[in-house]
DNA sequence: TTGTATGCGTTATCAT
DNA sequence: ATGATAACGCATACAA
């Protein structure tokens, strides 16, 4: 390995000078410098980020502590992150780690002295968890419950979004609307059932238990979750799912049990990923600018390790914005059809 | 910041033992040993890593460098790497890179001394740009073309599983089978194009230029060309899409010009995505083990890294399957319920 | 403008 | 079994 020390000598200036121009610290004359960039860059010189951090205590890295969260959302936000940390000269240490308190705090252990500073997503619901993290560097909230005022965070409008895509289907007409939650210890789908209830009771209509149905953001849970809103005795006629992955898993299941969409049930989803506009009927979904969202949170935690010193906490919020398109593209049918649907069902299996 | 020192001094030993003890080297009494342990955590101390791998010279971290896909394969394929990083103790440093040859050397410079070692996707196909890497580190190349028996390298069997698909499409009956092909200068498309002209002439059916269209791996391309193909005067009976992605867009194409899946175009992708099953029909596609595809690539570049004097040169590749779904007309293999399911619903009516 | 020397936190070598 | 100390590669305070 090539060390400072190499090319002070191939330079024949001391390990100063060299430190001195490829720090840009320091005067150096013109010609030093000049002759110390190219024989750095012929020698091909990198110097040695452990030895560096040892002595300006800084990494230049940045941590990313993901739950267990799969699909697009997960690789978009990171490219957000990437970009945005590139561009300030900072890497990315990576790491999946269990969502509870134990799980975090030895994964910030892991990371303690090569990172600058920890993005944490970590979408569980309990309070305590993540109260007193046992870190000393600044760390950004991504999609988690806000702390009181101990650490940035940032979010999405969840609340708003799902309030407003209720919204909207009441304003088509729709009264009996079904939600099909996220996780139960899950923040976002906390929001978004927050925000339905929300959307209902402003118009007027008392949220129905029956109505609110478990899922946990598959598409497996969806389809389930669809079939038994079918089976019910006074049938929804709209049905908000908290995430596009199980609304196309209720898509899905409506298509089996002969139900049409819109016509019969409206369909809604939230994320708007990529293939929510190839689903047959497209679907109407809440966007979340997720390359941005992961771009804000490298931001915050970059001038969270610039100003250590200024402990005003941040809290901020990226907008969702409501698509519409098919899936919730009609008035509701007027009276359900006589539920059949156990017999569509059992011949289906 | 609490260093080796401070627990040293707190347990009144020298720094000597304590690295001892936390290193399992060398002999310690086990009093000491005890004594230190407890010290150290409740200190709360962590090795700093910089300093560490200044004498060591290990960092314990491998680099990923990754090109602009998007989608779930991104996030699967980091999860298979990180879970196999994590059992052996290592970090992940994660970064896009831009697929040429300048973007990956720079990548590289960036990570230099950062990292033992880097797992390159690069699905490029330029020949040279990953020739004479500048790498004094070890590097596995992951669906990228395998080079000489310089660089180990992983890729999937595409080849096989594209001959697979369209020698099952051939079985059924279909003779003029489209492919919309992946983007046109990569790897892995490359291989799926070539399984699939493979697969015609095996069966005696000359490839038709005009049944081979572009694609980039979106769903939009898949759109786009699905039309195009239904406006051909020879109609083809069959579409092979390079990914699934293109496949649910060619689906969306097809609906829309009330074209019957598979009765009057029969459809495959290729990846088989969690989605694949709930699309209408149901996506036959190629299974690619994504998940294992980042374990094994980690496996991989550890063992170069633990046997660095080991020159031999190791190309594996993980292997697809081939999943048949109603899109291709066969009887559906699959539904997406869990088997409880009819008991759920009977039960909650 | 440039060079010398110190110390960052750790492991490893040599004593004891 | 334990301690003292020399490296590791770098940035920087201080000297020249």
């Amino acid at each position: 390995m090539v060390t400072i020390k190499d090319v002070a000598r191939e330079a024949n200036v001391s390990v100063a000078t060299v430190s001195r121009v490829l720090n840009g610290s320091g005067p150096v004359s013109d010609e030093t410098r000049r002759l110390i960039r190219e024989v750095a860059g012929r020698m091909r010189y990198v110097p040695h980020s452990g030895a560096r951090s040892l002595i300006t205590s800084k990494t230049e890295t940045l941590g990313v502590l993901l739950p267990d969260l799969y699909g697009e959302f997960f690789s978009e936000v990171i490219r957000g992150m990437d970009d945005t940390a590139q561009r300030n000269n900072f890497h990315l240490l990576i790491s999946r780690a269990y969502a509870d308190r134990h799980g975090i705090e030895t994964a910030i252990k892991a990371m303690r002295g090569r990172v600058d500073g920890v993005v944490i997503m970590s979408p569980d619901l309990d309070e305590k968890s993540l109260l007193n993290l046992p870190s000393t560097i600044p760390v950004v909230l991504l999609c988690s419950v806000p702390r009181g005022n101990e650490i940035d965070s940032l979010t999405i409008t969840n609340c708003r979004g799902a309030r407003e895509m209720v919204a909207h289907l009441v304003s088509l007409g729709h009264r009996r609307i079904a939600i099909i939650k996220g996780s139960a210890r899950n923040y976002d789908a906390a929001e978004r059932l927050r925000g339905y209830r929300m959307a209902l009771r402003e118009r007027g209509i008392a949220p129905d238990p029956y109505l609110e149905r478990e899922g946990d953001f598959t598409e497996a849970a969806g389809y389930t979750a669809a079939l038994k809103l079918l089976s019910l005795p006074n049938r929804p006629t709209a049905i908000f799912a908290a995430n596009d992955s199980m609304a196309i898993g209720a898509l899905s299941a409506l298509r089996e049990s002969n139900v049409e969409v819109p016509e019969e049930m409206a369909v809604a989803g939230f994320d708007d990923i990529p293939l929510a506009r190839y689903m047959d009927p497209p679907l109407s979904s809440v966007h979340v600018p997720i390359h941005e969202l992961g771009a804000k949170a490298v931001e915050l935690l970059l001038h969270g390790i610039m100003h250590k010193n200024d402990h005003t906490r941040r809290r901020e919020r990226v907008s969702t914005e409501l698509v519409i398109r098919r899936s919730t593209g009609a008035e509701p049918a007027e009276r359900p059809p006589p539920p059949t649907t156990l017999n569509k069902v059992m011949a289906s299996i």
